[in-house]
DNA sequence: CCGAATCCTAACGGATACTG
DNA sequence: CAGTATCCGTTAGGATTCGG
């Protein structure tokens, strides 16, 4: 339940419990598939429960069981990590494609060292 | 950098700096391939160093830097919370298991009701 | 010993159409 | 509204081979 969609869905239901549509709304770029399987992933791993309620139109409740709420706390540790060493990883990036940039041109144009 | 065998690596070297076939043969299951790839995620990211001896035969260190370490601190965390609720998770796992066995039959037999 | 490159298979994930 | 089922392109990742 580390993927993307998962730690979106954790975040959000933190606040207050969401219908299926909402999330969706919420959740920019996930797919109706996505969202159903990642729902049913956490919703077997304990970590949110469904209420179907017998109206029509349907309606389903998703919300974060306690054990959902213990998880979130250690997701926005990681959360709270990424935000403030984004910067530093950034420049991870750029040091380390530089160095690639400055050692590969050796091997593809050897001609007279 | 939040798959499996990251986490794996960041935990190894967390200890003390590891040659590449030193983290091979600790990590049980890893492809030489997805060692490799996921090593130069982490050199890429900051979070590991990489240092070549010129010698023969070669000799690579792979050791975490001060960023990794800080992270490491944070997976911990994580790794500690699953620890804790691995139980929760597996119960919670059997009952939705149960719950869709018990109610998948209707529909591939509903003969008679 | 360390790693790059290639090949190939399985799973992931989006788009779409249909059901209750 | 809230799904399920199907198709299908993309990608992850193992096995293998070659190079420094």
């Amino acid at each position: 339940m580390a993927d993307k969609w998962s730690l979106l869905v954790i975040a959000l239901l933190d606040r207050h419990t969401m219908r299926f549509s909402e999330l969706r709304r919420a959740i920019d770029g996930v797919s109706q598939r996505m969202l159903t399987v990642t729902l049913r992933h956490l919703e077997r791993d304990g970590i949110i429960s469904r209420t179907v309620y017998p109206v029509v139109p349907p309606r389903v409740d998703y919300e974060l069981t306690p054990l959902g709420m213990s998880l979130h706390q250690v997701i926005k540790s990681l959360v709270t990590w990424t935000e403030e060493h984004q910067q530093e990883i950034a420049a991870a990036h750029a040091a380390y494609d530089e160095r690639v940039a400055r050692e590969e041109p050796e091997l593809v144009s050897p001609r007279r060292g």
